[in-house]
Formats: structure tokens, C-alpha cells, sequence
DNA sequence: TATTGTTATACTCTATAACTATA
DNA sequence: TATAGTTATAGAGTATAACAATA
């Protein structure tokens, strides 16, 4: 029986541990990526354009959780790095079409090796086919939750 | 076979899950506790003191990942509500032992139940069965990556 | 001389809201 | 008149470091 003060729930429910291991795993990652310049929205952002190119600024930042003034610039760093892109949208011209550079695609290749190596370390103590019953379970628990495939702005700082 | 622009561990690996999914938690509980007046470290403290109380105001702000200059004020506000008290330690009459009030304790009992109805609302996609196996799993991930049960830093705002 | 708690200051971060250019 | 992007400003939150009391 589990006689921690705060009762069980408290300190050893999922909840809980899923919010300690996320911030844990969070963390960690911006460690690793650090190596490579770069903040987790920022590796958000090279991940989003990858996805669906050419899409405004203020969707963007809608799904990075950030205001579009923030998002200015943020923008502006990576487009002087060389990483990303506006281009013109003849269209709207109000609006910016944001794409990734070649660079950027490059970037984003080793971030994707980070990536694994991020996963392989954080589920260390799981075999591989927990890892699999675990992942399976996390996607159901995010789904019925509401939560956007592959995105989210829990992110902080960068 | 997985193909999101990304890379499938990127998007859709345990450890993005676990960011994802915790931060969405944790967000989710501090929405919950506001209607205790409380933030996510202040339930934290409430919790810490209930399981050891007595400790230094240092060994607690570094439990909660933040530096002492801050925890004064933070711990002000609570004495202040009357739910903790600072008590001399005639050993050293340096420090300070924190304890919880019993308006703090009363609390407390109801944040745990605040806790527990977040633990079944987070996990409304799981069975019985599937819960137990989930919590075991990131008990055990949590322990191969050196978390302290109980506590965790990652607490923003507040 | 080192450590606990405290205070003061300076800085970073962020959002709000004003502004422009297009629509 | 409404919207995309931008800029400016003001406010909150935070850490750093100086300080006082005690060891």
C-alpha cells in the first residue's frame, strides 16, 4: 500500500508521471538539440514546414501556441541563418509563404538522428515490445484527449 | 509504415508523447487547482511539507528546481494565507522549518481529490487493466532515468 | 569563513496594442 | 472594414548578486 503523504493519486498516478517524465524528456531534448543551435519551437517550426509547406505566419504561430508578434522574430533568426524562407504570396501579397531552405532540410535530417538517439535513451528500461504497447497506449491516451498529431505548444523558451 | 515529413520517432516516438501528453496534464491540473487559489508549486510545497515536514526553505527551493531569493516571496504568500508557518530551529536559529498549517492540511485533502478526478479524466481512454500497466511502466522508465518520485522541477509559473 | 534567509537590482521575456500594407 | 505582418512599449517574472544574522 502506497503510504506517501499527498495519497498515491498525487505523486504516483499517470498524471503525475507522465507531467515529470514529459518535462524531463522535454528538457533533455533541448539539451541534445542545443548541439545543433537550435531551441525546440525552433526545431518545431523546421518540422511543421517539412510537413506542410508554404503555410502564413499566423497559422504557424497559431500552432506553435505563440502571438504573431512574437512570431516575427523568431522568423527573423532563422531566416538570417539561412534555414527558412518567405517568399511572396501572389495571391495575398499581405502574406508570406514560410518555406524551408536546403539548409534547412539539412538541418533537419540531423535533428532527425537526435531524434532517435532522444528516444532510444528516455526508454532505456523498456523492452522493445513494451516500447511499442507503451507508444500504442500514450497515441490513445492523445488522441481521446484532443491533441494534434505531432504538434504541440507546450514548448517554453527559445 | 510512418511517413510524416519528421521522421516517425520525431512526431509520433514515446518521448515526444511524453512532452506532448505531459504538458497537456500539467496545464490541464493547474486549470483544476485554480479553483483552490493554487499554482502547481504551491500544491508542491503543500505535498512536500505534508510528506517531511520541518525542512529548510533551502533544501525545499531546490526540490522545487528554483533559487531561494525566489522562494521567499513564494513562501510568503502561503504564510500569509495562513497555510503554512515558519518555525525557529533552536538548533540553528538560522534557518527556518517549514510546516504546514492545519488550514494547509485541509487543503491539501482537497487538492488530493482534485488529483484524483484529474488522474481519471487524463486516463479515460484506458481500462483498468491498462492503467495499472501504463503507471508500472513509467514507474519504471521514471527510475531508469533518475527522477526522484514525487517531486518534480519542471513546474512553470506560479 | 561559510551558510541561511532576505532584499535590491537589473535583465529577459512576453503580451498588448498601435501601425502599414494589402485586401 | 478586416486581416497579415510588423514595430514599440510596458509589464511580469526571474536570476544575480549584495547584505545581515548566525554558525
Amino acid at each position: 500500500m502506497d503510504r506517501r503523504p499527498g495519497g498515491p493519486q498525487a505523486q504516483g498516478g499517470a498524471a503525475f508521471l507522465l507531467a515529470q517524465l514529459g518535462s524531463h524528456a522535454a528538457r533533455l531534448f533541448a539539451d541534445r538539440i542545443a548541439g545543433l543551435d537550435l531551441t525546440p519551437p525552433q526545431a518545431g517550426l523546421l518540422r511543421m514546414l517539412a510537413a506542410s509547406p508554404g503555410r502564413s505566419q499566423r497559422e504557424l504561430a497559431d500552432d506553435l501556441g505563440m502571438p504573431p508578434s512574437r512570431f516575427v522574430p523568431f522568423a527573423d533568426e532563422l531566416e538570417g541563418r539561412g534555414l527558412i524562407e518567405r517568399r511572396k504570396n501572389p495571391n495575398d501579397r499581405r502574406s508570406h509563404a514560410l518555406h524551408l531552405t536546403e539548409k534547412g532540410a539539412g538541418l533537419l535530417a540531423e535533428l532527425r538522428e537526435v531524434g532517435m538517439a532522444h528516444e532510444r535513451d528516455i526508454c532505456a528500461a523498456l523492452s522493445f515490445d513494451e516500447h511499442r504497447e507503451l507508444v500504442a497506449m500514450l497515441r490513445r491516451v492523445a488522441e481521446q484527449q484532443g491533441l494534434t498529431p505531432g504538434v504541440h505548444p507546450g514548448y517554453r523558451s527559445g
